[in-house]
DNA sequence: CCAAAAGTGTTCGGAATACACCCATGA
DNA sequence: TCATGGGTGTATTCCGAACACTTTTGG
């Protein structure tokens, strides 16, 4: 490549974005900004950020990650490259946007509450800064498609959770509702939760038991290739 | 943005690389060049090329099918955005790496190694310039779940097939071996391939039928949420 | 005549689905 | 006492998996 190739090529900035995904114990919500300066001044969007030359994407959306949640670890996946050449006004930028899934409790919620920080629902997301709908749409359908195969839901979930709670989950991620008793059943045959001896006294009148993930048995069964559908 | 901050961020190249894969009835092949120039130079690689900013990613990858496929259209889908900081020597640069979906014919054959270009076996992939082996592992992957889900293999097969000819895709692409007669029960269920009058006279003794994709009945199937499943 | 690939049905087990009632408890 | 959500079992259907022989024909 010629120095002069080299100037009209290395002219491109990177940027991420995060779809952040919390469960409230009823619905699933998606976590939005509002937009500091121009372009788009005031306007929701997701959490964003450029990325340096010599910085990984990584290690951006980790920092995204410590500066919304606090949570120093969680699931975390690339989505895919957005780039369309009009996306920002002040020059060609690839968003190379990723999704994360937390746990979404009192606590959080409280301090992006603070922060002027909003946690949208699913189905109410409105119209956002950029390409950023696109992004969530995308990353709604993998949600969807990974929720299905594998065990993630547990990240979104409190240690301890009721079976009602789970199914909540699934039933908001895939768009659908659920038998309780097919439900239990295939969870249950899953082989990854642990009852405690815990109950729930405070959702309802007859107190559910609580459950717990069981992380080493998904260690094992993932390397036989395992496989969880629903 | 300051434009001291532009000068920092708006520093990055964007390239993209092409998994093409070809399916020759016998074996899914990935096509492959040799570099021409340093770093890497005579190396193999994956057909790629830099994007210059206001251009498109499509646009070059279409430009990169048509020299190599001299095909005008064909099943195409981005994979992701490989983004390591040392990926290459010249400066920071993000590969939005895709994928397509190839018949390859005689001609293709041909004229791919009148150029010097080669077409090499799915299991026999060596080791490649830049992050590309990566980039095919995940092109791998991709493939395999598409497969699964949807009719793609079409695109690889010529206008005409027969039944072996498919299986031994599916074979391939998967990584499997599959009943004769339960994939033919599968396939004939899925009703989207239509019976030809024209036999296979070549390839085996006993003349084989002909088949051909129902693209129309596809079209329609996929409006209502269709489910296909391998 | 025989090697090589085409073509064809049945059985079995496991998973998904549909479906309805009793239980415990706080208000 | 009753409204609310927790918890449980069975019957049916459908799909995937396993499995072996006959047909055609070029050499």
């Amino acid at each position: 490549m010629t120095s002069e190739e080299k100037n009209i090529y290395f002219n491109v900035a990177i940027a991420t974005s995060l779809v952040l995904f919390g469960f409230d114990g009823e619905n699933l919500r998606i976590l939005f900004i509002r937009k500091k300066n121009e372009p788009f001044k005031g306007g929701l969007m997701l959490p964003s950020g450029y990325v340096s030359p010599s910085e990984s994407i990584e290690k951006v959306v980790d920092k995204l990650m410590e500066k919304y949640t606090q949570v120093s670890y969680s699931f975390t996946e690339q989505l895919k490259a957005f780039s369309k050449v009009f996306r920002n006004p002040l020059g060609r930028v690839i968003n190379v946007a990723y999704y994360a899934l937390v746990k979404l409790d009192e606590d959080l919620l409280t301090l992006s509450k603070k922060r002027g920080e909003e946690w949208i629902e699913y189905s109410q997301i409105p119209d956002l800064a950029f390409d950023h709908n696109e992004v969530i749409d995308y990353a709604k359908e993998r949600l969807k498609r990974r929720v299905k195969r594998r065990p993630i839901g547990f990240y979104l979930l409190p240690k301890y959770f009721t079976i009602a709670q789970l199914q909540k989950l699934y039933e908001t991620a895939l768009n659908r509702e659920m038998d309780k008793r097919n439900f239990r059943k295939k969870i249950f045959n899953s082989q990854l939760i642990i009852e405690t001896e815990m109950v729930d006294a405070l959702s309802s009148r007859k107190a559910a038991k609580l459950y717990m993930f069981d992380a080493d048995k998904y260690q094992k069964l993932s390397l036989k290739g395992y496989d969880f559908l629903f």
